[in-house]
Order: structure tokens, then C-alpha cells, then sequence
DNA sequence: TGTACATCAGTGAACGCGCGTTCACTGATGTAC
DNA sequence: TGTACATCAGTGAACGCGCGTTCACTGATGTAC
């Protein structure tokens, strides 16, 4: 219950665009993605239902402006964590801090990262949208470039790749309840948080394939 | 349109339970995940909209049989990647072909992909279902207990967890759409997976940390 | 081989529900003079 | 400082829609004798 109700006897409730959208984060956390509506948020705000039209204009508009705020926390729990960092820290620390700015946000924002990435429910002509994904994007950009200067194309995409897949994949199951006891307790995660971006960063700075390069796979 | 719909003039269709969860991936595949209904299953498989009851219960049993079959789909996509190669293969093969036996499967049935790991729209009560996400898991595990057999209780759980949240991430990055030109064209998506599930492979056979110790990360 | 009957599989009308959308409205706020 | 009026923000009734669920039903199939 996150979502600021309308104060009683109140005609006009001041904040309803901010309090719509903390009502969807609110939903998704107690239901589910599939339980947002339109009705149900205006409820949980304390509005009218047909309140919430001439601030998004529909469900999908509303879905598009929470997906689109999370992509720009995202950047910023990336872009925060590499900033925590000591003046000093090296390209590795850098990427490491990169992933682990990812992962803190989709810990603390977990209705967000249930949704954003979910392309079937938002307005994917939404120009806000469409530059927060971009946005989203370069600080992973910025911290590869900086720990392997010497990647081209074709081996940067890989690493890329490893650094994005591996860190979002993560999120992803756990965001699902997936895991067992790989992933639990709560400590046991975070260890296991620790160390994938450890395997991650090293990874990247291995010569393609590894010390041994891998035979042909058939 | 894979749904077998009903013959025309016939009272009995003969293979409903499949056709609906055909029209399953249909709509998923068509519309989206949301989309799903058990009218609107029906109506594709061109057999009254109460017909599916008997056999599934309700949508939610729908969708939990699809998310079985999903599963049960990628455990054997992964062992039939694996019985594909040569008899001489090394562990290192075996484990790069679970790998891309997970994306076969992640590409040859999209619509299980999106839908299986909706834990909100599933039964997780259902024992069959719970028994196929168990199987679903062994393949890995094996393939990398081959491949690095002196790894203790931490070290293989970052490297389970490198694996599996790697190959994921990316499928279901790519599922959503997300990726952009890293991934496009086709063919340069098919050299990241290929170069992916190689960085993977070497990552897990590093020493841990690689061979560059991480300083510790503030 | 033929008939009777039980069982199975799907039908279609009815119901109540929550949804999104529209629209005339009203209360609250801010600005001009 | 006070009054008039325009604009803004939210209301609530009404509508039609697709949904899941129920239930008495009917056509098709299979089995017993």
C-alpha cells in the first residue's frame, strides 16, 4: 500500500498522476501484472474510476509511463552505483558496479521490473518510452567499453551479451520465485549475487573463448 | 493457426485437449500472453466455449498444463542436444550443447517460452507441473557437474547460476524484443549465441574470480 | 449380425461480474479587475 | 481587499463487451448380449 489515498472530503486529489502509478506497482506486488486495470487503480487511490483517463488516456498508457519510469531508474540505480564508487576504482570496478546497480534495482523495484520488460502491454511507438530503453542501456555500454578498450565488434557483442543476459536472466527467475534452494535463503543470493558478477567481469576479460578455446561443437 | 479445428458437421473433435493448448500458442504468439481466454480458445478451435471445462478445469489448469509442457519440452531439448553429439564428446561439448538446447527450445516454441515462466498465471500446486520445472533443471545440473567436478556447494552455485540465468536472460530478452541491433540481423544473432555459450563454458572452468582477482568492490 | 443401452463429448442459453469508455455534471482553484 | 468568472480536476450514471461458470440437453461412441 504504497499508493497516497485521496484525502478525505477532498475534491481534487493534487498528486493522483504519481498515485496512480505507485497504484500499479502496488497491484502488481499483491496480484499480479494481469490484475492492473484501469478501475482497480482509481479504487486503490480512492477516485473515481473514470479519473485516471485524462492523465494516460488508457490501461496501455498507463502501463507505458510505469515501464518507462522504470527504465529511467534503472540508468539511475546503474549510473548511482558507479558513482558510489572511490574516485580511484578501476574499469572493472566500474562493470562490476554496473551490474550491481542493476541488480538493486530490480530489488527495490520489483513491480517495475515485472512489467517493464513486458513489450505485449506497452505502447511501443511512446517516444518517453522508446528513449528511457535507450537510456537504460548505456551505462552497461559505458562500463564494457571502459574494461575492454580493446573489444571489436564482434567479441564486444559477446561480452555484452554475458554481462546483460546473465545479470538480467538472474533478476528474471528471481523475480518469478524461481531458483529453490540454488537461490535461498536470502543470504545465500546474495553471495551467489557476488560472485556471478565476479565470474561476469572476469569472463570479459578473458581472451576470446577462454584460455582453452572450445573445439567446434559439432 | 496450428490448432487443429474441429471438422466440420462432427460432434466430437477427437483431440480437443491438444487443439486447445495449440490455440494457446496461437493467441500467445498472435496477441499476447493477456490475450489468452478460454472462450477465445475455444472460438479458434471452433467448439463451444464450455467444452474446455471438462478437460482443464479453468483457464488457470489451462495455462498450467502449457506450462508443463513447456517444461517437459526443454528438458528434452536439452538431453537431445546432448544425445546429438558424438559419443567421444567431452564435458565441455556437453555442456555447450544443454546450452543450446535451450535455446532450440526457446526458439522452436516461443509461446511456451513467454507463458512458462509466468509463475502468477500457474497452478504451483499442481505436482505434475512442479515435477516437469524439477526435470527441467536436471540437464544443466549434470552437464556441469561433468564439467567441473571439483566444485564445491559455492563455487557451482555461481557457475549454475552464470549458466542458466545467462542462456535465460538472453532467450527471454530476445522473446520480449529487447536487444535491438546487438542481436540483428539473424545471422549476427546466431554468432552471439554461438560466442555466448562459449564465453559461458571457459567462465565455468576459470578458477574462481579468473585468473585476476577481484579487488573487493567497496 | 443386430439391437439396447450406458457412457462419453460437446452444445447453447443464461447468469452475474469487472472492465473501458463516454458525457453531462459539480466542486475547487486561480486570475482579472 | 473583494468580487466575478474561467479553467481545472474529479464525479457518477450509463452503456456495451467479453469473460468464467453453471446446467439441462443432445449427438456420438462403445459395449453387452
Amino acid at each position: 500500500m504504497t499508493a497516497t489515498p485521496k484525502p478525505k472530503g477532498r475534491h481534487h486529489h493534487g498528486a493522483l498522476r504519481r498515485a496512480l502509478l505507485d497504484a500499479v506497482a502496488d497491484i502488481v506486488l499483491a496480484t499480479g501484472p494481469d490484475a492492473v486495470s484501469l478501475r482497480e487503480c482509481a479504487r486503490r487511490v480512492g477516485v473515481s474510476h473514470s479519473a485516471a483517463a485524462p492523465h494516460f488516456g488508457d490501461l496501455r498508457g498507463l502501463l507505458t509511463s510505469f515501464a518507462t519510469e522504470g527504465n529511467l531508474r534503472l540508468a539511475q540505480a546503474m549510473r548511482d552505483a558507479v558513482a558510489a564508487l572511490p574516485p580511484d576504482a578501476d574499469a572493472r570496478a566500474r562493470l562490476a558496479a554496473t551490474g550491481q546497480g542493476y541488480m538493486a534495482f530490480a530489488r527495490d523495484n520489483p513491480a517495475h521490473f515485472r512489467l517493464m520488460f513486458r513489450t505485449d502491454l506497452v505502447n511501443m511507438a511512446d517516444t518517453a518510452w522508446q528513449q528511457a530503453l535507450q537510456a537504460s542501456w548505456a551505462p552497461l555500454a559505458e562500463a564494457m567499453a571502459g574494461h575492454v578498450p580493446g573489444a571489436d565488434g564482434r567479441a564486444l557483442r559477446a561480452r555484452l551479451t554475458l554481462a546483460w543476459a546473465a545479470v538480467h536472466g538472474f533478476c528474471a527467475l528471481r523475480a518469478e520465485g524461481a531458483g529453490g534452494e540454488l537461490w535461498n535463503p536470502e543470504d545465500r543470493a546474495q553471495e551467489v549475487a557476488d560472485d556471478l558478477i565476479a565470474l561476469i567481469v572476469a569472463a570479459c576479460a578473458m581472451p576470446d573463448g577462454g584460455d582453452e578455446r572450445l573445439p567446434p561443437l559439432v
